[in-house]
RNA sequence: GCCUAAGUGGCGGAAUAGGUAGACGCACAGGACUUAAAAUCCUGCGGGUGUUAAAGCCCGUGCCGGUUCAAGUCCGGCCUUAGGCACCA
């Protein structure tokens, strides 16, 4: 018999005898495992559905095996723009299309022996599914969480539609090239941003790995900070701007509207209207991620307006920028540029000035400090590129030239005259004065600490021109040029290498520091200037604390034919009407044409019998929403449906959630783990809110899986001709061998490329594993020689199956088979265990082998048990290093004390040489480790 | 740009909590079996040095630095690649 055949009978077998079906009430503990249900695209299974299906798919049957009662389930995700676009591309109703590719998926996840119950398969596209997507969505509207707002899109004018932020990618529609442009759009929303604080701390009552937990804390992107309220000169108006950094409001130098902010065409000067316009204008053609990149050059322009600073009362410009999102926080900034990285680079760019109000500190303060002030001068010749230093040898090492300011002597003189003294060199020029470092040291020629507010000052030489020094007596020094190189090596002085760094690096100074210019807020930290500051606001009625979130609403409205039909009616008397809930579903009417109108509504818009109807509250005449659901939404509650998915009462019955608990065990993508796990996560906690299900969080651990690429690294697409279909493998290779190999090929967790030599190699494995065959001997026990590593393979492979080293689990097996093979013969038992240990990765191929040894089928049997002490080996053999350098190996017995191992480690050869006239300083001796030995 | 990962032989990748780097597999080379091939089995396989052969020695986990008796693993800085960034799902 081939494995075709093999791998039909057993699928036969499970699918009669219902293996994989499970209840809801067994007196089973409950496990529920589920993969991400896919998207049935046209083009079949993908190899990498495979991984992640198989990989849980072990999972499930090794937890049936040890007594649990697996649900895992399969469905499909089928709504969406895809199913559209291959609609009216090949002209036919996507729903039709949908039918077809589920049949296709369906056939190859059955040929792949998959342990799927799929007595609770489900389409989001069912009309029995999306009944219950529209309930909810009536929920989220009777309790407020559904509303309309007019949010920008991006929009091409030519394809008449509005386009995702790739689609749009570079200002240009994908499809037609013409330039997009911003437009206004009346959308749904779900107010998701009510859940930011709960959907963060949710985040505890999951199982998620770190990655994707922070995933969702920067998605959701809390900011603590304050309002702050700037009066506009010259009008009964101001603004406000959120800011996390209200501790520089003394250094704030000019203020930013969002290009559109609501008061930008109002305060701008007349002079300014029409350059502002333009700018808007511009703007409009520009998507978000363009505008935040970090590293374009600065654009703006100024209205003319000026704002007036709250804490004193000063005159600051208002400029427009995109920088500034309307979207974010309240649409306006305060601009700090000492302080900010974009603020600083804007100043610059438009010549505004910038004021420090916040000093690095360096060196260790000390009580009794003397204050002064004084400057760093660093002089760089640029013919040779090497710098001005003075060295003090042993005395002080290298240095710049420092010094103390005299009584009114700004620093700039204190730097020439010091220059001067020191050095001799007359002859320089001002580049640029950095921002000032607050310095605490000892200075050992006067016994006395200090701490100094230093002012690094860069200058470059013009000429060599040189007078006398006019050292004091102490002064003992050398004078010299070096390179930078060289600075970075001896240079130990923290505030001198600081200057260096700070005159080499311009830039805003983000860190934290001790604030100067701020009045009230002088010598406090960062902390305690903010706490400070925002008593103050409160205290003066120009702003108050605020936490931000970035996480925003979620638009819910796609204007499209293929998504649920948002079950909305508007009435010009009543307003939004929610349909009743007995009405439901709403179904999507049958029509011929679903591409959107020319003015950019849904295709549903131009059913007019669909659109118009009655209004359920008055009765009038009225309209249906025509906008649908976008695709997140019916996976965003699919997993609570497989508890209970035959149930037309409910979306799932109370009990029915409480039997299964929640999800376990939650596999996708690594592209899925921070907006779906969102989206679902939020759903499950808003219904939870209302009641309808047993715990804020429904999921419990999330593991997301790598890519599978093609042979040549990239990713697999038709244009690159890298595609591998799992139909074809199958055929060659049989299903066992593609499950096995996809496990073994890599860690599940990272992307790796399609080999098929090393497929074979899973071949020859396999192939190998049906040889054994013909060494079984009958004996109900293990072989002697075999015991230990058949119980560390147990464990091994239980324990890799459970934490996604399925990789290693397939490697344990293959040494495991290698071991059989040294053996002349092996017992029965030895191979029945071997079949059980492989079933759940090869399960056609295991069972078939375990049939013809006279065993019941491994799916109906017991996961095998290890013994513990049955594992540990009483000899090992473990490195011997001398001076931490691997010289020799020593086998030892598990109870060998310190002395033993000492003295036997120094009769090895190659160690009694390293030590012949050496004395031992150290002998380390770990454990089941390392022995080293330190000498000298 | 921002956020999150990853970087180890010719290749995919192993390495529990810092303790013998390269498990397992692929590819390759040599040999056995065969009229021959396939399949199978045996041996070798990071680089250098050394030797009749070995032992041994030196270097080696993206780059630079640090902590430690000991670093692929921890810390600081950089480089490269992949995924996400709200209408692809």
């Amino acid at each position: 018999m081939n494995f075709n055949e093999i791998e039909k009978k057993w699928q036969n077998y499970w699918a009669k005898n219902k293996i994989f079906k499970v209840e809801n009430n067994s007196k089973l503990p409950p496990y529920y495992i589920l993969v991400e249900f896919p998207y049935p695209s046209g083009s079949g299974l993908h190899v990498g559905h495979v991984r992640s299906y198989t990989a849980q798919d072990a999972l499930a049957r090794m937890k049936r095996m040890q007594g649990y009662n697996v649900l895992y389930p399969m469905g499909w995700d089928a709504f969406g723009a895809p199913a559209e676009q291959y609609a009216i591309k090949n002209h036919i109703h996507p729903k039709e299309a949908v039918k077809e590719n589920i049949k296709t998926f369906k056939g190859q996840m059955q040929s792949l022996g998959f342990s799927f119950d799929w007595d609770r398969e489900f389409s989001t596209t069912d009309p029995k599914y999306y009944k219950w997507t529209q309930w909810q969505f009536l929920q989220f509207y009777k309790h407020g969480m559904a509303y309309k707002a007019t949010v920008p899109v991006n929009w091409c004018p030519t394809c008449k539609s509005v386009l995702s932020n790739e689609d749009a990618a570079g200002g240009v529609c994908e499809r037609c090239q013409s330039k997009v442009v911003q437009k206004e759009k009346s959308q749904w929303m779900l107010k998701m941003s009510d859940y930011a604080e709960d959907l963060l701390t949710g985040l505890k009552d999951t199982n998620f790995a770190e990655r994707v937990k922070l995933g969702q804390i920067n998605w959701i992107g809390k900011s603590i900070g304050a309002n702050v309220n700037f009066k506009i000169d010259g009008f009964d108006k101001e603004f406000v701007v959120f800011t996390t950094r209200c501790d520089t409001l003394f250094g704030v130098t000019y203020c930013v509207l969002a290009p559109e902010h609501e008061y930008v065409l109002e305060i701008t000067k007349k002079e300014h209207l029409e350059e502002v316009k333009a700018y808007i204008e511009k703007c409009s053609l520009k998507n978000e991620m363009e505008r935040t990149e970090l590293n374009k050059e600065k654009t703006g322009v100024f209205t003319g307006a000026y704002a007036i600073n709250p804490v004193n009362g000063k005159k600051i410009p208002i400029y427009i920028s995109d920088y500034v999102l309307k979207t974010y926080g309240t649409g306006a900034i305060m601009a700090v540029p000492a302080h900010d990285t974009r603020d600083y680079e804007f100043a610059k760019k438009f010549a505004i000035p910038i004021i420090q109000v916040l000093e690095e500190e360096t060196g260790t303060k000390h009580e009794n400090e003397f204050t002064k002030n004084s400057i760093v001068a660093i002089v760089h010749n640029p013919k040779t590129d090497k710098y001005l230093t003075i060295n003090w040898g042993k005395n002080g090492g290298r240095l710049f030239i420092g010094g103390t300011r005299k009584e009114n002597e700004n620093a700039l003189d204190c730097a020439i005259r010091e220059i001067l003294e020191e050095t001799g060199y007359s002859d320089v020029l001002l580049i640029k004065e950095a921002f000032k470092i607050n310095h605490h040291y000892y200075a050992y020629n006067k016994n006395k600490y200090f701490n100094i507010e230093a002012t690094p000052i860069l200058f470059e030489l013009k000429s060599d021109k040189r007078e006398k020094q006019h050292l004091d007596t102490d002064e003992n020094f050398e004078v010299e040029w070096v390179d930078k190189n060289t600075i970075f090596n001896e240079m130990k002085d923290e505030l001198h290498l600081k200057s260096f760094e700070y005159v080499l690096n311009p830039g805003a100074m983000t860190g934290d520091g001790i604030h100067i210019n701020s009045e009230f807020l002088d010598g406090l930290n960062k902390e305690e200037a903010i706490d400070k500051m925002i008593n103050w606001l409160e205290e003066h009625h120009c702003g108050q604390k605020q936490i931000n979130y970035k996480m925003r609403d979620w638009i819910f409205s796609r204007q499209r034919f293929w998504g649920e039909p948002i079950p909305m009616i508007y009435c010009e008397k009543c307003g939004w009407v929610p349909m009743k809930e007995e009405d439901l579903p709403l179904l999507l009417p049958d029509v011929a044409e679903y591409e959107p109108t020319i003015d950019g509504e849904s295709p549903l818009a131009k059913i007019s019998d669909w659109v118009n109807t009655t209004c359920p509250k008055c009765g009038a005449k009225a309209k249906r929403e025509t906008d649908t659901m976008p695709n997140w939404a019916g996976s965003s509650w699919y997993f609570l449906r497989f508890m209970d998915p035959l149930n037309d009462k409910k979306f799932a019955s109370m009990d029915a959630m409480k039997y299964w608990n929640r999800v376990d065990w939650y596999n996708g993508g690594m592209e899925h783990t921070a907006r779906h796990l969102l989206y679902a996560r939020f759903w499950v906690q808003f219904l939870y809110n209302i009641g309808l299900v047993p715990h804020k969080e429904m999921i419990w651990t999330r593991v997301s899986h790598g890519m599978i690429l093609g042979s040549d690294n990239q990713k697999m697409s038709k244009s690159k001709g890298n595609v591998i279909n799992p139909d074809d493998i199958i055929k060659e290779y049989g299903a066992d061998t593609l499950r096995v190999y996809e496990m073994f090929m890599g860690d599940y967790c990272q992307d790796a490329p399609w080999s098929t030599e090393s497929l074979r190699g899973c071949k020859r494995f396999i192939d190998k594993v049906i040889r054994l065959k013909d060494k079984v001997i009958p004996s109900d026990t293990y072989t002697k020689e075999l015991e230990s590593t058949i119980h560390k393979s147990i464990k091994k492979v239980e324990h890799d199956t459970y934490n996604l080293g399925y990789n290693t689990a397939i490697s344990t097996l293959m040494i495991l088979v290698n071991k059989y093979e040294e053996q002349p013969s092996i017992t029965k038992e030895d191979y029945h265990l071997l079949l059980t240990l492989l079933n759940p990765y090869a399960p056609h191929i295991t069972e078939e082998l375990n049939e013809q040894l006279g065993y019941k089928p491994i799916c109906q049997s017991k996961w095998p048990t290890y013994d513990e002490a049955k594992t540990i080996d009483q000899e090992i053999t473990i490195g011997v290093q001398v001076n931490g350098k691997l010289r020799g190996e020593i086998t030892l017995s598990l109870d060998e004390d310190e002395s033993s191992v000492k003295e036997r480690v120094c009769q090895l050869e190659n160690i009694k040489k390293y030590l012949t006239d050496k004395q031992i300083v150290k002998f380390i001796y770990i454990p089941q480790k390392i022995v080293n030995i330190i000498i000298k």
